[in-house]
DNA sequence: GAACTGCTTTACAACGATGTAATTTGAACG
DNA sequence: CGTTCAAATTACATCGTTGTAAAGCAGTTC
């Protein structure tokens, strides 16, 4: 059986409220007493049980991290960036999965109340924000990536800019037929949308044409098949802009599957800047941004967030860059 | 304020047992009375305190998971479906990450004991199984991968057999001067050391010498200057064999961008069938094995161990293949 | 030596949910 | 109509921790 401060303070001869002092360190304990109540705890090997200490104070001491899709790179690396800021200041996180579900993002909301979490770091997919809307009691929530509400606060990439930026990078090295991938009229995803805005601007003030490959679905595989779809219908463009590296992963497969060669034939860039795209052949050009400084920044507003929640609702936007790498080194039909 | 038993039983003119019976459903409640305490929980919007209710029944509903590095795409792909897996079985997962420390893998015994978790599915990487012999009170646990021990529940590939396997592909190929990364004498990683086994015992078999490019961290990055260092102070091998998809990504860049090609200067194998390893370029020869089921299968191991802590330890081999990809496909000097 | 000060330690209650055991309710029977 | 019995409901205690407020205890001061 587990050691409680109960036992611990009768080993030690004092009451159960002066080992509470000991363990949190907040009320002053005499010299004297502090090193026999630590000497009892070292022997019984106490560790206070966590449940009772939540429900006392209210706090449970775990924060949940709820991502789309688990299984993409991109989680991956917020995910380690998270637990990492938490875990130095204490906090456990607690892993979810909405699998781009607004009715699991919801829930969330719920089992925040359940008082399970402290707090939650959201990766909203869809464009409503209705799960927010409802005048709703919030419990402490720091949204993260593109979601249109200013109810909450927000850490994000400018995508409009962003997507702006990569295309006109595109255009400035002579590609003309630009082909977007992940977004178009009917994406409901916040992310897809906003970068299509921004690609379609820098082709607005070009004055070319736009044409977007719309897939839902941002996985390599998905978009593998829609790119393949469209080689196979389509001339060649000159070069593609997919919205995730994810996709771009995909992109090269099917580009290159069917013999053509990146950059020499078609230039591509991504969004992201995984760890993998530098080691893709060739390298991916890509939208970058600090995904650790991305992490920490929404950590540290969830910490602020909760201690005063009655902040006003912060924004803040993470500064990207384009990095070029292999797959737009070429310029096509110069 | 979050309504609670007190309330709802006060609102629906019954004792707070009797809404606590209808919320769990094992104490049978008259219709009528049921029906009135289920309008008071909607109406005050009821969710339980799950903090009390881990205190009172000893359960928090919450179980870890701990990875060395979270970042990689085989953590990626593992969170992904233990998370689902649990959420299916009404679970909350919390992440943990190990940094392949040691000193961290044993904090998490201790969590348990702090009753925060009630089952922990723990990935070690450091061999000596140190962590867990001392014939300590061990919390449900399921290890998952490689480690030596006897002790707890353990769901894993046979590293020794499916890198024997991939190597005797190789040579198969007509591969001789096959070149192992990641393993060696040194190699602290049980997983590194019995891959190491399973690729000399391929290559003994075939009366061939072995050589092993030895690389703790098993990161793209780290494994790219390895093998780059490598390239560059030696002839070029037949094959690499990379103990990760993740240092086979690395190996690709590093192979590339010295103007060599894959496979036909040289081949290279993988280990994990990560998503990404179908669209590379080429796509990437690897040890594939179902990670969904192995995830399926160390949570429904879990689960039992939970329920019964007596159960005998118990061992499950999950079944590995070779998928060969475009990064094997033809033979060198033939 | 009594009264006062400031510090340490204590007893008690409370957080919210639920198992136990006792009580109430209502139905069925003689 | 009174009794019996099962089923539904209740009061109470408890899980382990910690805030509150009161008590204890030195050491000073007059």
């Amino acid at each position: 059986m587990r050691a409680t401060v109960k036992d611990v303070a009768r080993r030690a001869g004092v009451s159960p409220k002066t080992v509470s002092n000991v363990v949190n360190g907040l009320v002053p304990v005499s010299p004297a007493t502090r090193k026999r109540v630590e000497l009892a705890l070292q022997e019984l090997e106490y560790v206070p049980n966590l449940s009772a200490r939540g429900l006392r104070n209210g706090r449970s001491g775990l924060i949940a991290l709820a991502l789309p899709k688990l299984e993409t790179a991109y989680s991956a690396e917020i995910a380690h960036h998270v637990v990492e800021f938490a875990h130095e200041a204490g906090w456990s996180v607690q892993l979810e999965e909405t699998g781009s579900e607004p009715v699991r993002e919801h829930e969330l909301f719920v089992k925040a109340r359940a008082h399970q979490i402290d707090g939650l770091i959201l990766n909203p997919v869809v464009l409503e924000a209705s799960a927010l809307e409802r005048g709703m009691t919030l419990p402490p929530v720091v949204l993260i990536g593109e979601v249109e509400q200013e109810i909450a606060d927000r850490v994000a990439v400018d995508s409009v800019a962003a997507a702006r930026d990569m295309t006109r990078f595109l255009l400035e090295r002579g590609h003309r037929e630009i082909v977007s991938v992940g977004g178009g009229e009917r994406s409901v995803s916040a992310a897809g949308h906003l970068r299509s805005i921004g690609y379609r601007e820098a082709m607005a003030e070009a004055g070319l044409p736009t044409r977007e490959i719309e897939e839902a679905d941002w996985a390599p595989a998905a978009a593998a098949r829609a790119i393949g779809a469209f080689l196979d219908a389509h001339p060649l463009p000159d070069a593609f802009f997919c919205f995730t590296d994810g996709m771009a992963m995909g992109a090269l497969s099917a580009i290159t599957s069917r013999g053509y060669r990146v950059p020499q034939d078609v230039a591509l860039a991504g969004f992201d800047d995984i760890d993998a795209a530098q080691f893709l052949g060739p390298g991916l050009t890509t939208v970058s941004f600090d995904k650790r400084d991305f992490a920490g920044r929404a950590f540290t507003m969830l910490v602020e967030r909760m201690q005063d929640r009655d902040l006003e609702p912060r924004l803040v936007i993470v500064g990207h860059r384009i990095v070029e790498r292999g797959s737009t080194r070429a310029t096509v039909r110069a």
